[in-house]
This record gives structure tokens, C-alpha cells and sequence, in this order.
RNA sequence: GGUGAGAUGCCUGAGAGGCCGAAAGGAACAGUUUGCUAAACUGUCGUACGGGUAACUGUACCGAGGGUUCGAAUCCCUCUCUCACCGCCA
């Protein structure tokens, strides 16, 4: 969410970038710019008077404990009309505030001054490339077919047992799964984040304050009989960690870390490339979390996408960075890059990874803050990044490197494993 | 699921219609003293939104929402949450 008093100083900016944004409903900038005007104007009135109205009850007490009990009477027929006005107020002032709230919830974050201009994701900037797309042979396969041939995923059992989306890892898949999650967490350990292990549902404030209530409800599983959400991923109890919280400056940055599973109803998506593994409805993640000071925010997220790059080229996959353009960045994000691996059997990129700095925009609903060195509370800079998400990493690892006796591993991994092939 | 208790500032905790944005203690921060550490003393010490160049100042907030009253942390209603004990249970 942007703060009003950015948006009411910095008009033409906030203009400019919600356009870069494809943000369409400009016109929701000066009326809230209206209603904010309007919004001071009734609080001062309403301020003077509840002040009156103060000033006459302590005035009342006094006389009645003088016994001058008829003057006292006269201040309160006043005191009663007085109530009258600001009650009519105060239900003005209310429904501004409710309209100006309103607005104010739709209006994207503004991006970054390096966010490319652009609609649609061929206008991404692809900002580095890492590694060879190794030539497979001419028979390779999709990994839903060397799943099945190594019966290490099975996609038809889990739709059994639950649904499509939701696969069954066996045996050496399910290993390979335990490996991946135990050696992220390691790598993001090793870059000072700390591990945390939150609840995987959370409740309606937590969703709230991340962004994925009220707009994306139904992307979410809802436990309706506790009334509370599944997670879609684990930003969302992790940030919340830091909801309502005023940290020391010293304290910054703060650097989380967990594995979660994640949920995703997806609905209304669908199509060829949702097969396998590209698209689930529960899959793994470890995620990074940092909560910034402002002066330094940038910085930290060129750190994070360092510690991606890490992982994967331990992993030996070939990657690209993307700078996200205006157009394809999520609602909540000032700064986005993508990281996608190559998958070869399919011959199509798949993004692993996508590491953002949402500045103040998560903040300021979180309402987390921290004690500057002059003393008065500024919003954090609150960042995420996948570290990453398995499912297309799996799906990579298994296609670019099948062979005619087997998986091979990379050697990363096989401390993890226990095996070098599959 | 049953029964009972409770929700006040960073923490503990008093307050029971006006003298309460809130005692006291602790923590934290700054200063003085001290050879260091510790201690002692002094001061500062909630948040939000306004007004004012500023010093300063207004309003709101004692879990949330409503009500009674000239006046509510305090009385009434509803809700939420927490804790304890019992039951069940990984």
C-alpha cells in the first residue's frame, strides 16, 4: 500500500510510475488526493470540537463538586449539542476515510527507476545467462516420462488420494526432495539467514497484511471451520513475524529462512504447460526473507540474487536472470528479478526463483517499522526471494541430465543423497 | 469438548466514573561519578492522525466493536483472543 502523503507530494512521479506499471485507473490518484484534503479538513473541525467538548465535561465536574449544580445543567444542554455535530462528523469523516482506504488498497507499487518499460513478458531484460544447454540425445524425454520410467513421482496416485496437483514422490524422488530442501537451507544458512519454522496456515490478518487478502481470497485453501488459510508460500508467516513490530535500527537487517510446503489453488489456470511438474497445488520452497533498512535495501537485494545464482550453478543449471518489465511485475513489488532454469526436453524456460524488494509497500500494511537514529519510526524495506521453489528444479535436474544408464546427479547433492544416479 | 480466570505502555503491574495517556518497579537510552566491570545518582523513555517555521499544541487509542453518561481504562452488551485445570490425543 503507498502512503498517502508520498502520493499527495509527489503527484506527477506516482503518475508516471503506476503508467510504467500499466496501471490503468489513474484517475484513483487525485481522488485520493480529494479525499485526503477533504479527510484533514473534517479532522480538524472534528479535533476543536471534541476539544470544546472535553473542556465543558471537566468544567461540569468542577461545578458539581462546588454544588453550583444550574450552571452546570446550562453546560451540559451545551455538551449535548455539541455531541450532535460531531456525531454527524464523525460518520463523514469515517466513510472519506473508508473511500480514500479503498483506493488506496487498488493502486499497484510504484516500480523501481531500473524497471524496464514493457507489457508482456517478452519485454523482460534478460540481465545475465549462466551456463550450456547441454545437447541431449535425440529420444529424451520430458521428466513426467522419466518419472514414470523410474517410478520416482507419481502423479496418478496423488490425484487417488487427493487430487490432480498434488504428486506422490517415491523412493529415490522422495529422497532427492529431502536432499534439496535440507541443502537450501544449509546454503541459507551459510549466508546468515536463520531458520524459522512457521506454521503453514495462518489467519486472516496475516493474509491481510502480505497482500493476498482481500485480492487474491481465492487463490488460497481456506480451513473454513477455524477460519483460517493455507499458506501459498512462506513469506507470508514469515513476514508476519515482524506485523506490528518497531525494530532498532541496529537490528537491521533482519534475515529469515524456512522450508515450507506450499498451497496453491491456481484456479482458472490451465493449459499445455501446466504438465507434471510446472504446476502444482502443494509443492516445496525455502524462502528468504529480509527485512532492510531503506538506505541499504538495493544492496541487500543484489545480495540475494547473488545467493540464487550460488545455489544454482552448484546445481549446474543453466540460468537466466530477468529484470522483470513494468508490465509483468506483481502488484506488491518495486524491484522483481525472475530466475529461470533451462529445461531442455521441454526446450522452454521455467522460472525457479523470483527475488523482489517491495520497499515500503508490504511494510506499511504490516505497519513494521523501525527507531531511526533521530528517533521518529520510518517503514522498513521488506524483501523475499525464492531458494528456491523444487518443483521446476526437480523437473530440470531430471531432463538435462538423463543418459542411457540413468539420472546422473550433481555433485552437490549426493552428500545429500546417497546415491550419484537414479 | 467441559469448567474457571483474564486481556492496561518494551516487560511486570496498580487503577474500579472527573484529579488518568495512565502509579510503581524493571528493562532500555543519555549524562554525571568511577582505574575497568559493577553500583549509585540525574534525566529521557507509547503509538497514530492533525495544527504550527519552531518552541509547542489538539484529538484518538487501556484486546475489538457497540451502548449508558455532561464525562468511561473504570458501568452495560456483543465478539475475539490468551491462560489454567479436566477430557481426548501425536
Amino acid at each position: 500500500m503507498l502512503q498517502v502523503n508520498y502520493i499527495r507530494e509527489n503527484r506527477e512521479e506516482v503518475i508516471a510510475g503506476l503508467t510504467k506499471k500499466n496501471f490503468k485507473q489513474l484517475a484513483l490518484i487525485d481522488q485520493i488526493i480529494q479525499f485526503d484534503e477533504q479527510r484533514r479538513a473534517l479532522q480538524v473541525s472534528s479535533d476543536t470540537l471534541a476539544a470544546e467538548a472535553n473542556a465543558i465535561a471537566k468544567q461540569i465536574g468542577e461545578l458539581m463538586k462546588s454544588g453550583q449544580k444550574d450552571a452546570a445543567e446550562d453546560l451540559k444542554q451545551r455538551s449535548v449539542a455539541i455531541k450532535e455535530q460531531t456525531k454527524s462528523q464523525l460518520e463523514t469523516l469515517a466513510s472519506i476515510e473508508t473511500g480514500l482506504y479503498d483506493a488506496l488498497v487498488q493502486l499497484p507499487n510504484l516500480p523501481h527507476a531500473s524497471v524496464p518499460a514493457g507489457i508482456t513478458p517478452e519485454e523482460n531484460e534478460v540481465v545475465y545467462t549462466w551456463g550450456d544447454i547441454p545437447v541431449l540425445p535425440e529420444n529424451a524425454k520430458p521428466h513426467w516420462e522419466l518419472a514414470a520410467d523410474y517410478d520416482i513421482i507419481d502423479f496418478e496416485l496423488g490425484v487417488k488420494i487427493t487430487g490432480a496437483g498434488f504428486p506422490v514422490y517415491k523412493g529415490k524422488g522422495a529422497r532427492l526432495q529431502r536432499a534439496l530442501i535440507n541443502f537450501f537451507l544449509d546454503e541459507a544458512a551459510a549466508a546468515g539467514y536463520k531458520e524459522m519454522q512457521p506454521p503453514i496456515v495462518v489467519n486472516a490478518a496475516s493474509g491481510f497484511a502480505t497482500g493476498q487478502l482481500p485480492d487474491k481470497e481465492g487463490q488460497m485453501y481456506y480451513v473454513g471451520i477455524d477460519d483460517l488459510y493455507l499458506i501459498p508460500t512462506a513469506e507470508v508467516p514469515l513476514t508476519n513475524l515482524y506485523r506490528d513490530v518497531i525494530l532498532k535500527e541496529e537490528e537491521l537487517p533482519v534475515m529469515n529462512t524456512a522450508y515450507t510446503p506450499c498451497f496453491r489453488r491456481e484456479a482458472g489456470s490451465y493449459g499445455a504447460h501446466v504438465r507434471g511438474l510446472n504446476r502444482l497445488h502443494q509443492f516445496d520452497k525455502i524462502e528468504i526473507v529480509q527485512i532492510a533498512n531503506p538506505a541499504n535495501s538495493y544492496q541487500i537485494l543484489e545480495e540475494m540474487v547473488k545467493h540464487v545464482q550460488g545455489i544454482l550453478e552448484k546445481l549446474e543449471l543453466p540460468y537466466r536472470i530477468l529484470r522483470l518489465c513494468g508490465g509483468d511485475m506483481s502488484f506488491a513489488s518495486a524491484l522483481t528479478y525472475d530466475f529461470e532454469t533451462y529445461s531442455t526436453a521441454q526446450g522452454r524456460w521455467l522460472e525457479v526463483s523470483s527475488t523482489s524488494n517491495f520497499e515500503t509497500f508490504q511494510s506499511n500494511r504490516l505497519k513494521c517499522r523501525f527507531k531511526a537514529k533521530d528517533g521518529k519510526n520510518q517503514l522498513v524495506h521488506t524483501l523475499n526471494g525464492s531458494a528456491l521453489a523444487l518443483p521446476r528444479i526437480v523437473a530440470t535436474l531430471l531432463e538435462n541430465n538423463q543418459t542411457p544408464d540413468g539420472i546422473k546427479m550433481p555433485k552437490a547433492l549426493i552428500p545429500y543423497l546417497g546415491f550419484d544416479k537414479i
